[in-house]
RNA sequence: GGGCCCGUGGCUCAGCUUGGUUAGAGCGCUCGCCUGAUAAGCGAGAGGUCCGGGGUUCAAACCCCCGCGGGCCCA
């Protein structure tokens, strides 16, 4: 059965209960020799997948699914990553909690448990929508996170960099956020805009009376902890003398960068009264100042403030920069540089500690006002306004960070950065640019990696500390716990919380409370998907990774992570080819995101245009590359599967019914016509692109391929090429020769796609190749398997591709489109034959025509076909007056009678020596205006290598047959229109006289399969006739048809 | 502020590595054609500041520099 009408949705229901019924994934899992190692980019158990994840799996099946068509056994582990702050916010959202504290009231084991039981359920849910994508990977038998297994490998991978000497709790500058109490990864810092102050602080300097230098913050609140002012080493800076502008208060001196001093004067309402010097940055090196609240922070008394050099320094604001080691980046890397003291005051829910005096327990953001009046009141404040700016917030309860120096543990990724760039440079990027610019930039920049976390949805860090000697000990496995795992709870908090370790000092070591980044998770995914170092073989075979892909944000995620935790552990790359993809855009370019309102849903375009097409649609662009999501785009891709499947269609009908035939045929030998050889050979050059696109993952390119193929040539052109064998009612040999070359055809391409578009590529192989499958083992010397995916990709069959042929055929189709134009020009229709066309053109035109009259001379429906180098044509001269006025003056008379007595001969010589000669003289040719004027009944059309003339006069023969033709086609609408059998003979009654059509008698009765054909028939209303009245070029015809 | 990528008809993109005829394709639009595989298809036409500005060159969509806009990542 092959329905009309191609309908998706129906072939998924019967393509995915066929791979279920008859376990195809699995049987064709357990194939294969070699093995291909992939690791899964495990997504975030969210519970729903978005366009890009949908891209993602469909990249990575597409792959997988060529890989085991090439005789690999393929590791398709799916992963999910499970832990992190982003589920627990749900399961606190949905408990209604608001802070830790509710967390540690609540229980943390049933925290835990809820946290677990909603990454599974989302777990479930993502598998079915990737599962709905036909991707066909692992699911049974995922690697999650949360697994004692998987957590057993993050400890030894953990214990293996304690073994380096790699991990080192320090203190660090991490994201804050003050109400869930825990250090953030950038990732789970959401930017929006805030308003906040923006002060202009005076600095006294020691020992210069009046003399202060001005810093710039939008902070107030880290004021208390500033240590340092920070000046760019190369800019100009000024002291200049400064009053106010109203007159009151005295003069003072500033130092600022000299470029923004009118601006920075402006902002005090002051003006500058003199500038007393300019100096370079670098020396102001070492210039003390006193704390502007050190009154206020007796921690400040008796410390020594000076000014630092920093190139991080811009030169906007005032050029110097308060420096906080304690509660900015950048600050606290110049801290240790300057060895300046790591000043916090701030405890972990951001209030001010005892150390802050004055404003010990105040919250931070509420003490900005307290200290900007203190300020003011000590006339340390030069100028305040309010500034709206992009501010980071937790993007769980949404309150604004703060940075904050803390104790954390980190992986001393800065010692090992050398051999990760060499890694990098061992990789295969994809794009190359990926790797080996943005990649290493990255890596080039790259920090210590704080790994720890101060909450409870993670893998617990396997650190034991004596509470008497603070020794540590770093449990490498979970079997060092000495306690009977008996589920994955056990090893998540707080279980492993109440495990203690008796020290050498006598005293109890007890587990640091943290958890880890969900980023280390993720980062050793390749070897904890193989269940190492339970399991030792499948990682000393296999390991690392042969391929993995992930969008262009996972550069900083987790093709990082993985390559920091792999270069720690092993010393090496933990992958050998990474292709990174973009990332799906809504139409105009922007993000897709909820508050916009853009959100494509994936389902709802599978839905809509079939999970082929919309497989099709994401990879039919270079996928390095941004995706805009466009609705038309997409849809483009189920209208050219449409078209794949009546060309199958097409096939199928007729080969159904000559099938015994037909394998008969392949028994005996088939022997193919030029048209065979040329599609044959397009065929191959299609494999060969698919094939190089495939193992070069630009999968992209095999799309664009296919439509120039499959679409194009196959379906547009060689399908209508050879209509006209196809409907011979006997078994010839040029019919069965046709068929041959569309099984092949359709074998091939169909085996090619498969990855792209497995359902329909399955469907086709069940109800056509099946079908035919005799066929297919003759010509194509394979038997047929259960499943077109147990099947080999095709090879390239070099010695099938004709380069001449292909160009002429290209040439052929252009003379083709060349004479549609004349046609159209000429208004003669293309079903009207005519009698000549003269091709013009060069060597390639006329082997072109040589090779292929035949099908020229049907395509573009002419009696015949002729090649010609040169086209007579009449050539006419008159004069240019114009130009030929000013030149000959009064003997412009006498010219235009030469011009008008001239011979075409001689005007075409004058034309190719580029001079007139007249009255012994020569001019240039540019005197005359040349016509080219076409033998009457002539029209022309260009192409690229020449042009045609087509003949276009009708004689009375000709216009019977027109007429003959036109009538035909109207039978065969009527016949469609009563929904007739191809095979149903039929009665036809014309009102008309035969002799319009004389001639063409049998050719009508043939063409539309009529028992009889009456003239001059008047319709009475009795009779059954199907009537239908037209209007054939001008002349009202009634035709009547029934069954005969 | 920095790194990487992208910018080509109304839309989506190819071409750029290696500079060289008239810058291509698909969609959409207009007109026409074809159809016993086709709820389809085909042809023609209109439609371009190749983001802008400089430079190199006999010659630049392409190479170089400076901007602008967008995306990702960082600061």
């Amino acid at each position: 059965m092959f329905p009309p009408v191609y309908s998706p949705e129906d072939l998924e229901k019967e393509v995915f209960r066929f791979w279920q019924d008859h376990n195809i994934y699995r049987k064709v899992k357990e194939k294969g020799g070699r093995e291909f190692f992939f690791v899964d980019g495990p997504p975030y158990t969210t519970g729903e997948i978005h366009l890009g994840t949908a891209w993602n799996k469909v990249i990575k099946d597409v792959v997988l699914r060529y890989k085991r068509m090439t005789g690999y056994r393929v590791i398709d582990t799916p992963g999910w990553d499970m832990h992190g702050l982003p589920i627990e916010v749900k399961v606190e959202q949905m408990l209604g909690f608001k802070n830790k504290r509710d967390i540690e009231k609540f229980g943390v084991d049933k925290f835990i448990a809820k946290c677990m039981e909603y990454a599974m359920k989302n777990k479930e849910k993502m598998t079915e929508q990737f599962k709905r994508l036909a991707v066909w990977m692992d699911w049974e038998n995922p690697y999650m996170t949360v697994k004692a297994d998987y957590i057993n490998a993050a400890w030894w991978t953990v214990r293996k960099a304690h073994e380096k000497g790699l991990l080192e709790r320090k203190l660090r500058v991490v994201n804050w956020c003050p109400r869930c109490e825990t250090a953030l990864a950038e990732a789970e810092v959401e930017y929006w805009d805030e308003t906040d102050p923006s002060i202009y602080v005076k600095f006294p300097i020691k020992g210069e009376e009046n003399t202060y230098i001005v810093i710039w913050t939008t902070t107030p609140w880290t004021l208390p902890a500033n240590m340092a002012v920070a000046v760019h080493p190369d800019y100009i800076y000024v002291k200049a003398k400064v009053r106010e502008k109203s007159g009151e208060g005295g003069e003072e001196v500033i130092v600022v960068a000299r470029d923004l001093l009118e601006e920075v004067v402006k902002k005090g309402n002051q003006e500058v009264v003199e500038i007393l010097e300019e100096i370079k940055g670098r020396e102001l090196e070492g210039i003390e100042y006193e704390h502007p609240l050190s009154d206020e922070v007796p921690y400040h008394k008796g410390k020594t403030h000076k000014i630092c050099l920093a190139n991080f320094v811009a030169a906007e604001n005032t050029g110097c920069v308060h420096i906080a080691p304690g509660h900015g980046a950048d600050d606290f890397y110049l801290g240790v540089e300057y060895g300046l003291e790591v000043f916090n005051p701030v405890n972990d829910s951001g209030v001010y500690t005892e150390q802050a005096g004055k404003y010990a327990g105040m919250n931070v953001r509420d003490a900005n006002k307290v200290i900007i009046e203190d300020l003011k009141q000590k006339r340390f404040l030069f100028a305040e306004e309010k500034i709206t700016h992009r501010y980071g917030h937790c993007w769980r309860c949404k309150s604004p960070i703060i940075y904050r120096a803390t104790e954390q543990w980190f992986i001393a990724v800065s010692k090992v950065k050398d051999t990760m760039l060499e890694e990098i440079e061992r990789v295969n990027w994809v794009p190359e640019w990926a790797g080996l610019s943005r990649f290493k930039d990255w890596v080039s920049n790259a920090r210590d990696w704080c790994i720890s976390r101060q909450r409870y949805w993670g893998i617990p860090i396997p650190v034991w500390m004596c509470e008497k000697c603070s020794k540590i000990k770093v449990i490498g496995s979970v079997d060092e716990l000495g306690i009977e795992i008996e589920n994955d709870m056990d090893v998540h908090r707080p279980k492993v919380d109440m495990i203690t370790f008796k020290c050498e000092c006598g005293g109890v070591m007890k587990r640091v409370p943290d958890v880890f980044d969900v980023w280390f998770d993720s980062g050793v995914a390749s070897w904890a998907t193989l269940n190492f170092p339970r399991v030792k073989d499948d990682f000393e075979r296999l390991w690392p990774a042969d391929f993995i892909t992930e969008g262009h944000d996972q550069t900083r995620g987790w093709f990082y992570s993985q390559l920091g935790a792999s270069v720690v552990s092993f010393g090496k790359a933990p992958y050998r080819t990474v292709l990174m993809h973009g990332f799906t855009l809504d139409e105009y370019g922007r993000k897709m995101s909820k508050s916009l309102g853009n959100v494509i849903k994936p389902e709802e375009v599978v839905e809509w245009i079939g999970v082929d097409a919309f497989r099709l649609y994401v990879l039919s662009s270079a996928l390095w590359e941004d995706l805009r999501f466009s609705r038309e785009e997409a849809e483009m891709f189920r209208r050219y599967l449409n078209i794949v499947w009546n060309a199958v269609r097409f096939a199928y009908i007729y080969m159904s019914l000559d099938k015994d035939d037909f394998i008969e045929a392949c028994r005996r030998g088939i022997t193919f016509r030029i048209e065979d050889r040329w599609i044959l050979s397009r065929l191959e050059n299609f494999c060969k692109i698919a094939k190089d696109a495939l193992e070069s993952y630009n999968l992209h390119k095999t799309v664009k391929s296919f439509v120039n193929f499959f679409i194009e040539d196959f379906s547009r052109w060689y399908l209508q090429l050879i209509r006209s064998r196809v409907w011979e009612e006997k078994a010839n040999p040029s019919k069965m020769a046709a068929y041959a070359t569309v099984l092949k055809v359709i074998d091939k391409s169909i085996r090619i796609l498969s990855p792209y578009i497995p359902v329909l590529a399955e469907w086709i192989y069940q109800h056509f190749l099946k079908e035919l499958s005799e066929a297919k083992e003759l010509l194509c010397e394979s038997h047929i398997k259960e499943s077109i995916f147990m099947e080999e990709f095709p090879e390239v069959e070099e010695e099938l591709i004709d380069r001449e042929l292909e160009n002429a055929m290209e040439v052929a189709k252009e003379i083709f489109e060349a004479t549609s134009n004349a046609r159209q020009k000429a208004k003669r229709k293309l079903r009207w034959p005519l009698k000549l066309l003269v091709v013009e053109g060069g060597e390639t035109v006329k082997r072109a025509v040589e090779m292929l009259e035949e099908i020229i001379k049907t395509q573009c429906n002419v009696k015949e076909v002729r090649y010609t180098d040169k086209f007579e044509k009449k050539v006419r001269a008159s004069v240019n007056y114009r130009e030929a006025g000013p030149i000959l003056k009064d003997r412009i008379k006498a010219f235009a009678e030469f011009v008008s007595g001239l011979k075409g001969d001689e005007i075409n010589r004058f034309i190719e020596e580029g001079e007139v000669e007249f009255d012994g003289e020569k001019l240039p040719v540019s005197l005359l205006n040349i016509k080219y004027e076409l033998p009457e009944g002539y029209v022309d059309a260009e192409f690229s290598c020449g042009r045609i003339y087509l003949y276009t006069k009708m004689d009375e023969d000709l216009w019977r047959e027109c007429l003959a033709r036109e009538i035909v086609r109207r039978i065969q609408e009527m016949r469609k229109e009563l929904d007739m059998n191809v095979e149903d003979f039929i009665n036809v009654a014309l009102n008309c006289d035969e002799s319009i059509v004389k001639g063409w008698h049998d050719y009508i009765v043939r063409e539309v399969r009529a028992k009889n054909v009456t003239f001059n028939y008047s319709f009475e209303s009795e009779e059954d006739w199907y009537i239908r009245e037209w209007n054939v070029e001008g002349e009202k015809i009634v035709i009547g048809i029934r069954k005969a």
